[in-house]
DNA sequence: CGCCCCATGTAAGCAGTTACATGATTAC
DNA sequence: GTAATCATGTAACTGCTTACATGGGGCG
């Protein structure tokens, strides 16, 4: 399972409420490991009872107090430990290829209508990529921004992947 | 779900047993919704308890018996509905992603190494990708095999990316 | 007055994995 | 003789989704 070890890779780079861990992750995580902010509580919890995260409770006024979370040294081995180990590559599971798939069944202009949304999404996905990129990968990287940054940089060629097919697939209907 | 649609999409080019499900799909489903046998046979067995398929029993000397599966007319307009429907991307999973965000705790030779091979698993599946489209999609395509033909090109360039990725990342490191 | 943001959780159910199970034939 | 191929299944478990649940503050 790889959530657990996502979570405890960002908290490598930075304490992090669950909320946070949800939500303020642009050019992160959420990008290519998604989770439901009820799976995030549920494997902070469990991170914690594994004693690979703890948290101090943060009160605040005008806000609902938050427990801020931090990894721990066995936390730290844990993540080391696991990602030291050789990558087994999964297939990514893919619905628009099964749609295209049946698309012998589909009119063809409903089958290029679809194509072009699916780019636009791409292709704003990939505009806010470059962004980021513009505005907060300049210049020289610390270890740590480079490892950010590779992702990112993931990010940017997968969406230029999929532009690319999209293109190429309109001609071809 | 998919993998019920992504079964009824494989039946909609053809009968296939169970087996043949699992198994014989080079360049076709198997590559963007990848299955196990158990879940593949669970599936079938659903999907004909809902009325999308039926099978006929066929005996075989010297093999196990086997049951053929062959989409039903309901089955295709379920397709056909479920394919239509405007489709919601969904972020994919990325382990080496997570591995790489980790990064900044391991030492950088071992990442590039784990970088080289990651490569060249992505550049055996692309040769392979590639020696499938030179031998069976030249030419003129109908529409059934050209439904096939773009989820093909769509591996080659998505692995055409990771291989970028993997060596733009190297010299970085 | 209603909607969005902040902030955290429980419970039920489904999709998918891992383990277990069987058995004949063919190729080396 | 032993490994691979053909062929089909059940059972237990885990990861993830969907639905349900609460509640204050700020903004228009």
């Amino acid at each position: 399972m790889s959530l657990k070890h996502a979570i405890l890779a960002v908290l490598s780079h930075g304490d992090r409420t669950g909320y946070d861990l949800v939500h303020k992750m642009d050019g992160s995580v959420a990008n290519f490991w998604p989770a439901s902010h009820q799976q995030v509580y549920l494997e902070l919890k469990k991170l914690d009872e594994l004693g690979f995260v703890q948290y101090r409770e943060k009160e605040q006024k005008s806000r609902p107090d938050k427990k801020v979370y931090k990894i721990t040294k066995t936390g730290i081995g844990e993540l080391k430990s696991w990602a030291e180990e050789p990558l087994v590559i999964a297939t990514p599971k893919d619905e628009l290829m099964i749609k295209i798939f049946a698309g012998h069944l589909l009119e063809p202009k409903h089958l290029a209508n679809e194509l072009h949304r699916v780019r636009e999404l791409h292709q704003s996905k990939l505009d806010e990529y470059l962004a980021i990129e513009k505005t907060r990968f300049q210049g020289k990287l610390t270890p740590d921004r480079l490892a950010q940054y590779l992702t990112l940089r993931r990010g940017i060629l997968f969406e230029k992947s999929w532009i690319e097919w999209c293109n190429e697939s309109l001609k071809r209907l």
